[in-house]
DNA sequence: CTACATACTGTGTGTCACACACTGTATGGC
DNA sequence: GCCATACAGTGTGTGACACACAGTATGTAG
């Protein structure tokens, strides 16, 4: 692929970014452990690396927008994010501004 | 505002990213000069600053996806950009991506 | 003819997030 | 005992944006 691809793969990086942020916290509405939540995402097309996906947990849950537990489950500790109060505003927050950039670009897209 | 509005934007900000070179390379389908550009981007909704406008261009020049030209009109020295053939490739290819990613989310937000 | 607004184009630096490569533990099947 | 896989991380580099700042040219108010 070369050099066009790598471009490509850049470009599309960049404008991934913000989503999966998003893409998690709408998820976290219900309370998952990352396995589950990576597969989750996955399941909607969002796919990322674990070690893009848990450094974003500890962040979110450092910022107060996440609450996490450890806890047993099949004989396996697992850990269990859930989105907080103040998470769940910020999700309505950023969905809105998601929603703005989503109709600004459809109209420039369109002209 | 404090610590929270500051918290929302930084997010917000991480959201928009991506979004400015996909608004700018889908302007710049049309001849424009970088003062323009921005106002053009502005009524359409995504602001930026001058300060990110300028340093996008010229990178996205860098990579092959502009071309710019300086003229004079109006007695002004001005800078005009264009789409070149590998911008409006690489164009359709992150617009294809954005929808994907759109459709990702909406599925994840309805849920 | 000076002062200021505004059109217009930039540069330098800090911060922060993602990806990539890597590490580590526990369980179950063979 | 061995390997796959479920599961949870860490360390580092790269790169983009915002912010603050710099600079030129033109028109216009006083």
């Amino acid at each position: 692929m070369g050099a066009d691809g790598d471009l490509y793969e850049s470009l599309r990086l960049e404008l991934r970014r913000g989503s999966l942020t998003l893409g998690v916290l709408a998820r976290l509405r219900e309370e998952r452990y990352g396995y589950t939540l990576r597969q989750a995402l996955a399941a909607d097309g969002l796919e990322m690396e674990e070690s893009t996906l848990y450094p974003l947990l500890r962040r979110l849950e450092t910022q107060g927008l996440l609450v996490s537990e450890w806890r047993e489950e099949e004989k396996r500790r697992k850990r269990f994010y859930k989105l907080s109060a103040d998470g769940e505003a910020m999700l309505l927050r950023l969905l809105d501004e998601w929603r703005r950039i989503s109709r600004s670009l459809e109209k420039i897209i369109e002209d």
